[in-house]
DNA sequence: TCTATTGTTTGACAACAATCAAACTATATG
DNA sequence: CATATAGTTTGATTGTTGTCAAACAATAGA
């Protein structure tokens, strides 16, 4: 339960960050991280209506993709979009996507 | 093989469009649109290495996410990007994804 | 050390997606 | 009209993905 290895930033690669997003769960987990900083992954469950294994797979996917950065604290995990590697590598892409996805939500 | 429906402009939803282009074939469909303007499909096809039938899908796929418009010339399909709707609907996010996919084909 | 808390892993399953091949449809043109 | 051309549709196959449930692992705290 310890080691969380993420993508190099030059080896992110757009079509697995694509599909990553294209899923509505994980793009919400992306909207809240947006919003809130950082947070512990079961915060960011709470009103996805998934199972917590499920949620699990969603953050591993985001996080292989290179979209998260996660690390422990203790016996938590805590999330956090890779800003700045995702805008160095694909200016501008996460927010669009970020605002498309909040406008979406709370519009 | 004449009906072409596309997808109102609000109708657009953005996990479609994401998961439209997180297939290396479509994003390399959308990136040469990008750069020709318009074409018909076979031309788009050469070079992708897929057979027509699965060119044709992808094609249906990109239309009905919102992502290209589609019209009849003659018995020659001709394809072109939604750049204008897509822009209302999701500003900077098709820009941000053809920067990457280009950056990423010729750089 | 025992226990409660947090999250992961594995297995199973159903839904979806990409691909090809072959048959089909529609259109342009000789 | 006959034929070649341009795409589509259908069927089969193969691989991927989202989901849950149950078992597991690791850590914090009593």
């Amino acid at each position: 339960m310890r080691a969380l290895p993420h993508p190099a930033t030059e080896d992110i690669q757009l079509t697995e960050v694509l599909r990553a997003l294209s899923d509505p769960a994980r793009l919400a987990i992306v909207a809240r991280l947006a919003e809130v900083g950082e947070e512990a992954c079961n915060d960011l469950g709470d009103g996805l209506g998934v199972h917590k294994s499920t949620l699990s797979h969603h953050y591993r996917v985001l996080r292989e993709a290179g979209v998260t950065r996660a690390r422990w604290v203790g016996r938590t995990k805590v999330s956090s979009l890779r800003r700045d590697d995702l805008e160095s590598r694909f200016p501008g892409l996460l927010d669009a996507i970020i605002d498309g996805a909040l406008s979406r939500t709370h519009a």
